[in-house]
DNA sequence: AAATTCTCCTGAAGGC
DNA sequence: TGCCTTCAGGAGAATT
């Protein structure tokens, strides 16, 4: 499932093949995804040059000179770029046609999205309101502990919502507190200073690792197969419920906060 | 306002 | 082999 890294590879797999060029004209398979895809896409971004693709959070921002466009790849999405004479696949939803070239959306479980604004994309409704990007320097330990101390919530709740830092999936919130020593149901406002720096330290080095290894199938976005290329990093717990931890072999065990599998060691996390 | 629960969807996996 | 059930999950919406 996507999460921040893979929407930046993402990003940076399609990007250079994107900007300056012009989109000919979009293609709707099928239009419903997390909300319906704009019924005048096509006329709004047809003939249009994408200036830049950016992203905040999981969202990758397409600029152009009369708005951008906005896609969020919820649980299943991938972004190709293929010859544009390619037959379609089951899921393939949306086409974006330049030239020979097409950057095709597919989504089985339609969790994503394709939306878009003639205002500043920062202003758009999903955006104005998230927290900081996780890999900024507006996120560290101390703004991590500041948050904690205000909620009533575990710490994983706290890393996982995006008011309060984006970006972190259930897998990435997983690996992260298990690289900081932190129980996943720890009551936020109930841990240290010091152990919210180690854990603002581990959640930016488990994505920037994951970014590093997504970086290095950049190439596989334009095969013709499709291949996505996603990195697949060592996950030390997400996926390891009952098998042993890697650092002392106590058996993980798997619980469910918020309705998501939380993996944690009972020995090496407190 | 904050916290919790519900919701969308479909492929995969498990049970019999 | 095949049908049925259960589960996973991003994140906004609804509810408490």
């Amino acid at each position: 499932m996507p999460e921040l890294p893979e929407v930046e590879t993402t990003r940076r797999g399609i990007a250079p093949l994107i900007e300056g060029r012009r989109i000919d004209r979009v293609l709707v398979r099928d239009g419903r995804l997390r909300w319906p895809v704009p019924a005048q896409l096509n006329q709004l971004l047809g003939g249009q040059t994408v200036r830049a693709i950016e992203r905040r959070a999981k969202y990758l921002i397409f600029r152009t000179d009369c708005g951008s466009m906005l896609v969020h790849l919820g649980m299943s999405g991938s972004l190709r770029i293929l010859p544009a004479i390619t037959p379609p696949e089951k899921h393939d939803h949306v086409d974006w046609i330049l030239g020979p070239d097409c950057l095709r959306f597919r989504d089985p479980r339609r969790f994503g999205a394709v939306l878009w604004t003639d205002q500043p994309a920062e202003r758009h409704i999903r955006l104005c309101n998230l927290g900081p990007e996780p890999l900024s320097e507006d996120f560290d330990g101390r703004y991590l502990y500041a948050c904690g101390q205000r909620r009533q919530v575990t710490v994983k709740q706290l890393l996982m919502d995006g008011s309060i830092v984006v970006g972190v999936g259930n897998i990435y919130a997983n690996e992260a507190l298990f690289r900081a020593g932190i129980r996943p149901t720890r009551p936020s406002h109930r841990i240290a200073l010091s152990r919210y720096q180690r854990l603002a330290g581990q959640v930016q080095a488990v994505l920037r690792e994951a970014i590093a290894q997504g970086g290095t199938t950049l190439r596989d976005f334009q095969r013709e197969d499709g291949r996505p290329g996603y990195f697949r990093i060592q996950l030390k717990v997400y996926g390891r419920a009952g098998e042993p931890c890697l650092i002392c072999e106590t058996r993980l065990r798997q619980l469910r906060i918020g309705q998501r599998a939380s993996v944690y060691c009972p020995d090496c996390q407190r």
